[in-house]
DNA sequence: CGATCAATTGAGACAAATCAACACCAGTGG
DNA sequence: CCACTGGTGTTGATTTGTCTCAATTGATCG
């Protein structure tokens, strides 16, 4: 199904303390939309993303499809609680993946730890489907990837509309019309498609309500 | 903030292998609507439901809450990703809580595999939340709390109408309608307003798309 | 420089929320 | 025993946020 690269690179960009004292293994190049794993596939090995981005997704029976996290540099996923993963990963626009682990298994207090924040962040994101709108859910969004990005002031929008949607549970045309009314009321500036400037952050912060 | 009463009981029923091999503890009765633990509150400990129904709940900051999580007998609790609950927890009904562990730490794959547990839980919420109409939201529902109770034909509801609809993203108007379908449709019959016999199993199943 | 896919924008439809009234208890006290 | 009361649930009328359907523009790439 996905194409592997020999890609290899030097260290792990140690961000936020998530990679912290995991062994070091080869790394792979996933190309933009092709699969890490997939619905059904076995499960246990974790991943850590050193670059780009990855969707993890889940899909109704008629093929609506809710992505439940994004992964950036830095950040570990693969979490499954039975012997097949429930959700499949994709590579959003090319992503150098290093395998973390191939058995997940006894004794690492750091495994939890990872596991108990993706659990964490789930909560959150089940705050905002349920109970935000349409507006809220977008400005949450925005301060969320720019915290992680470590930038205050923009935002690279690594996946397209459609994805942003799915993971906010809305329609890609809603999101492009409140990206349209975040322009006009001047809390944001779009450098290009992919690149948000936060023209107004204070006000961003008050959206996220 | 909670009364705790002094309450013991015997075992725990071992339902869906959850609550294997844990240690014994002291148990407490939490009368309705009374809190296990508040937002704020030093995380690490867990908790075991022995009876009864406990619900996890978020809000944003002017008051929306949306219930992440209902647990029932035999199922654990309490987990938190830094040093204080994001989350907090209530009793929904009385409920038995037994503490199962004071420090989560360390090197016990047991945690870790119930924490994988409550994220695949989680993320299948996330689709439900994200993806799935009302209608679906209420079979998904009542058929997941059906096979949790293990009684294939009845569903008994220990939580209010509003409890309901802050887990399933609805409004509790929205859910006594949606129940009053299902009923005229023949799906299903109310025994009482917290008593479901599922009249047709196969039909219900259709309905969760 | 077409061709293709992503994104934008508009008009209208619809699902669910909101606002509002009323019914149904269970508990309490007269 | 019955009226009273407050909470929970039901039902109705109406509004509204978001989706759907449709057309157009804009980007990207052989």
């Amino acid at each position: 199904m996905h194409i592997q690269h020999g890609f290899s690179r030097g260290s792990v960009k140690a961000r936020g303390g998530l990679a912290g004292a995991l062994p070091a293994a080869a790394a792979t190049f996933y190309p933009a939309d092709t699969a890490i794993y997939a619905q059904g596939d076995k499960s246990g090995a974790l991943y850590l993303v050193e670059f780009g981005t990855v969707r993890i997704c889940s899909v109704t029976a008629d093929g609506r499809r809710q992505i439940s996290a994004f992964h950036m540099a830095g950040e570990v996923f693969g979490f499954a609680s039975g012997a097949e993963h429930e959700t499949y990963a994709e590579s959003v626009d090319g992503a150098g993946i290093r395998l973390v682990r191939q058995q997940a298994g006894l004794a690492d207090p750091n495994i939890l730890n990872l596991a108990l924040q993706g659990l964490g962040r789930a909560q959150n994101h089940l705050l905002l489907l349920g109970r935000r709108t349409a507006a809220e859910k977008l400005a949450v969004f925005f301060t969320d990837v720019m915290e992680r990005q470590g930038d205050d002031r923009h935002v690279r929008l690594a996946m397209p509309r459609n994805d942003i949607a799915d993971y906010l549970g809305l329609t890609f045309e809603t999101v492009s019309r409140l990206i349209r009314s975040f322009k006009d009321q001047g809390v944001i500036r779009l450098k290009s498609v992919h690149e948000v400037e936060i023209l107004d952050p204070a006000r961003l912060e008050d959206m996220c309500a």
